[in-house]
DNA sequence: AACTTTGTCAACCGCAGGCAG
DNA sequence: CCTGCCTGCGGTTGACAAAGT
């Protein structure tokens, strides 16, 4: 069958982008959209690939981009989604507005990778995020499935924000309790919503995914949704409307989970957390019951 | 001052999945 | 259902800068 390549090598420019190509392109997605990143450059005028223009504009250009270091707040929350969606840098980028997939995955590799790796517990870590342990839980009911799945996505994540406690502590960058840690990271934001949750009435709610198919709204979905919202510092302080709404539904995505339970079944939980988180039971389980 | 090593990050590459015809 | 195209994602590379010798 055989794929076309997504430009022609040959008279495409490569390398960094011109301040003058810069400006082509932001020119040209202001006055027109990006429509198809294929046509794109040939529009613009410009002598790149549809590819590098939109990796241009989604990494560098974005009016919406943050720039600046990372606060202490976004080290933690990707720490924290990294443990429990491994290297899903998109699906953790949601949650960060204004940093893109690109940008986290390289502050995790050159900076909170080491940090993790340089703790006496980083065999064990490896150990606990390797994907290669099996998947026992299809004798389980769909909601014991998930909790399952979700607890022992949250026991890694907890090995990993327990280690990376231990280190700040002894290299004093941070003053953090030891126990408390995780627990503080836990009941902020995700962590906080899940309690809310837990606090409410036991509704279930329908998966952010389900209801892009079915617009019908879940009303405790949507109040928890306004109570995660809440918790969330200045994620959205900065960005508009739209843009809001394009990260609304992850929010939704991080609230509808639940915690407690003793079974440490160990899972691949990268990906299974991840559809975990965005593909949470709808009416058939009664998780949110205690 | 010159050279080497290390760190950072923008950009590239190849693959997978979604979608339209 | 099949095929081909397009987009998005994650891993990797390479250029540049800073730090070290």
């Amino acid at each position: 069958m055989g794929r076309a390549p997504c430009c022609d090598k040959d008279g495409v420019k490569r390398g960094a982008w011109s301040p003058e190509e810069d400006q082509l392109l932001v020119h040209y997605i202001n006055n027109h959209g990006h429509g198809s990143w294929r046509t794109l450059p040939k529009h613009a005028g410009l002598l790149r690939c549809g590819k590098s223009c939109r990796l241009r504009w989604i990494n560098y250009l974005r009016p919406d981009i943050k720039r600046g270091p990372f606060s202490p707040e976004e080290e933690d929350t990707i720490i924290q989604l990294h443990g429990m969606l491994g290297n899903k840098w998109a699906a953790i980028a949601l949650k960060l507005p204004g940093r893109t997939d690109n940008e986290i995955k390289n502050f995790w590799n050159t900076h909170l990778k080491k940090r993790l790796l340089s703790s006496p517990h980083s065999s064990w870590v490896h150990k606990l995020s390797s994907k290669a342990e099996p998947i026992n839980v299809k004798s389980e009911s769909s909601s014991t499935r998930h909790m399952v799945q979700w607890e022992s996505a949250r026991v890694e994540a907890e090995a990993r924000l327990s280690m990376e406690s231990s280190l700040l502590n002894s290299s004093s960058v941070r003053k953090t309790d030891d126990s408390d840690y995780f627990l503080r990271l836990w009941n902020s934001e995700i962590g906080e919503s899940f309690q809310k949750i837990k606090g409410k009435d036991g509704g279930v709610c329908q998966s952010p995914v389900s209801q892009k198919s079915t617009p019908t709204k879940c009303g405790s979905s949507s109040d928890i949704t306004e109570q995660a919202k809440n918790t969330r510092t200045s994620a959205f302080a900065n960005i508009t409307p739209e843009q809001e709404d394009s990260y609304r539904p992850n929010v939704d995505d991080m609230v509808g989970s639940s915690d407690s339970l003793t079974s440490y079944d160990l899972i691949d939980s990268s990906d299974t957390a991840l559809e975990l988180l965005l593909d949470f039971p709808d009416g058939d389980d009664d998780v949110f019951q205690y």
